[in-house]
DNA sequence: GCAAATGGTTCATTTCATAAAAAAATGGTA
DNA sequence: TACCATTTTTTTATGAAATGAACCATTTGC
């Protein structure tokens, strides 16, 4: 229906924001004549809208944007228990939201979320008349083709075909993501770093995650395991090196994961939620400052490693809000700075964001948004 | 002259080696009509040549490849003193070599680098009648446009347009990059990994050079800076953490560049020399051992971190001779297999390779030689 | 020999992109 | 107010490029 010239003006526009038929054709590098019979069809559709006038010299631009109604989407989140579901609209906004249980069974977990997604299309009204695919976040591996999981310690499941599933039950093409690699996506597609070439994702919860984009796509490796930084070596002088579940000695999960800290916070006597913990370490406490500080700074250092070897243009953190202001954050800050390299011109820039599950179901969306925009599941 | 789709069988032949034109009409997606005329196109320009026959069950097919006298290319390496300077076909292979001595001032260095040239072009004979470009292999910082050394210790140099100088004198379009990016690329297009979209290249000269294919694309991050493994945190417990000249301390090329070897070995009373030392070692020298398995160790410790980082498919490490059976080799290897996630399926695979400085001749010669083959300079 | 299978070519047709010209919409100026 | 310069967008005529379908070529296997 759609032809790759379509597919470029959406990714163009939904890259770059609402510009004018000329600035497309400047941008594609193809002629205006040719951009404007594509937008013909694609405001036919209803998949485009023309926007305010922007006046200059001689006659004004009108402005083209993606309609936010054009399209609409499930983001399925199975990052922690319990699971959320999300229904965006193609600016990636969130229309409803609902909760499920998290179940270990694989079947049991997908007719709990076929319910959750009945019940979303049912919130959802007139916006789901255009629903267009349902996308996947999980703590795990997925096969190439994006439909399977190939192994979950999380979950504990091995080779469930959860895509295959939940389309046969949804009538609706499903794509199956790691939880990083969906947030780093969605990040891409809709937010603040949106047509940023380069840069990274961090998120700190029960376990480490991290995911990369290079050259505008996602970078998978080989074996998709690329942005593995939980077991990325940190050992320090000082810090020991405890044995990880991996097998190795000096990872990075085993001490600035979340549960590394509130098992080592229980080991203390310390609070093992992590804000009283935080909050102790605001007024002082040693052993909590000196938890916190070992934390943030053995992340610190995972963060130099990614900057030295990729050399972004952001590495984004996400941390529990009790976190931001913390110890932990200024010695992840303080550790990274004092093993970069600086050189002249703007270097990486680090910030901190709230880590919240529903990150996660956007950006299982975004999945399926990236195939309505761009025609293809090449990420 | 040639049109995209023309490039894009060039690319292809050269990168999945020789194949029929049915073959290149389903790898491309196109139609065997117009592959017939593409390729009609290229044999009349004697780029291409048709070889043997393929037999099978029906009509055999035809061998397509590219021509290896289809034209040369000159690449100059200025990574070591003195200057090597190769003339190769479009297959890589080496037809002229010539060395001379690299002068620190720009101006007599291109100075030398024309004369040089000049000497190729006349030793090659036929073979330079299709001479098409240069390409410069530097230790530094090369601008976006791959023309100017915008910054570099080891030659001093600051914003040196040699790009423009050579191409002024020479006539030739001239190509600059950085060396271990020059190594990398040189390896993508025509060494054994080539066609392997994910890889990693390790150099150990008297710096520590290292730079990623991910994608099938460089990977040069925001400001050029990606693969700077030389400055990788790397304090290990029990390694002290020396300060390094880029003001931080534990940074890899302390430890395991060339030149804190032989820094290390001086003061320790032994031979300065690598060759001397390895051979000591292997003698079971105690101090030697000592030495050469710290600096194995750290860079292996450098390249687990690269590896849960990225994810390689493979990882190549260019060595001295000397070092190759070492302890420095052993050690680099254990110390990498402890720290990284090992999982179901073929891991990252690390093999070591001859350093020679012809390698950085040959890669930066490939800059030229892919502006032929791709009719752009995309990396 | 002949059918089956596969590789490669020819050619009329369609599709696609373009350049050039025309139309539209505005600001400035006489 | 009339008119011109400027820029955006649409229309139209032209040319390049890719295609499908038919055709020819050359082998294997029976």
């Amino acid at each position: 229906m759609l032809s790759p010239g379509h597919y470029q003006i959406l990714t163009t526009l939904s890259r770059g924001g609402p510009c004018s038929r000329t600035d497309l054709a400047r941008t594609l590098g193809v002629s205006k004549a040719s951009i404007s019979g594509l937008v013909r069809d694609l405001l036919n559709q209803n998949i485009l809208c023309e926007q305010e006038l922007v006046f200059g010299v001689g006659r004004p631009s009108v402005s083209l944007a993606v309609r936010a109604d054009a399209a609409s989407f499930i983001g399925v989140s199975l990052q922690q228990d319990p699971a959320v579901l999300v229904l965006t609209d193609l600016h990636g906004s969130v229309l409803a939201r609902v909760e499920v249980p998290r179940a270990e069974d694989p079947d049991l977990c997908v007719e709990s979320l076929v319910a959750a997604i009945d019940q979303l299309r049912a919130t959802g009204g007139a916006s789901t008349e255009r629903l267009s695919g349902v996308g996947v976040a999980l703590p795990g591996f997925v096969s190439h083709d994006r439909h399977t999981c190939v192994a979950s310690t999380a979950l504990g499941w091995r080779n469930v075909d959860i895509g295959a599933a939940l389309t046969e039950r949804t009538g609706l093409p499903t794509w199956v993501e790691n939880d990083a690699n969906a947030l780093i996506l969605g990040e891409q597609l809709f937010g603040p770093l949106r047509g940023s070439p380069d840069f990274s994702m961090v998120f700190v919860s029960y376990g480490i995650g991290c995911a990369h984009i290079v050259n505008r796509r996602l970078l998978r490796g080989n074996a998709g395991g690329a942005g593995e930084i939980s077991h990325a070596p940190i050992a320090i002088e000082g810090f020991g090196a405890a044995p990880c579940r991996c097998g190795n000695k000096g990872c990075l999960e085993t001490v600035a994961s979340l549960l590394a800290i509130t098992n080592a916070a229980r080991r203390a006597g310390l609070p093992e939620q992590i804000g009283p913990l935080a909050a102790l370490a605001a007024k002082g406490q040693p052993d909590a400052l000196a938890l916190l500080h070992r934390a943030g700074s053995a992340l610190g250092l995972a963060t130099a490693q990614l900057i030295q070897m990729l050399d972004p243009s952001h590495v984004v953190v996400m941390l529990d809000p009790a976190l931001h202001d913390s110890v932990f954050a200024h010695a992840l800050r303080k550790e990274a700075d004092s093993h970069i390299l600086h050189r002249e011109g703007p270097g990486t820039m680090v910030t901190f964001r709230d880590f919240a599950p529903d990150n996660f179901a956007s950006g299982a969306a975004s999945l399926a948004a990236r195939y309505f925009i761009s025609g293809s599941d090449a990420l």
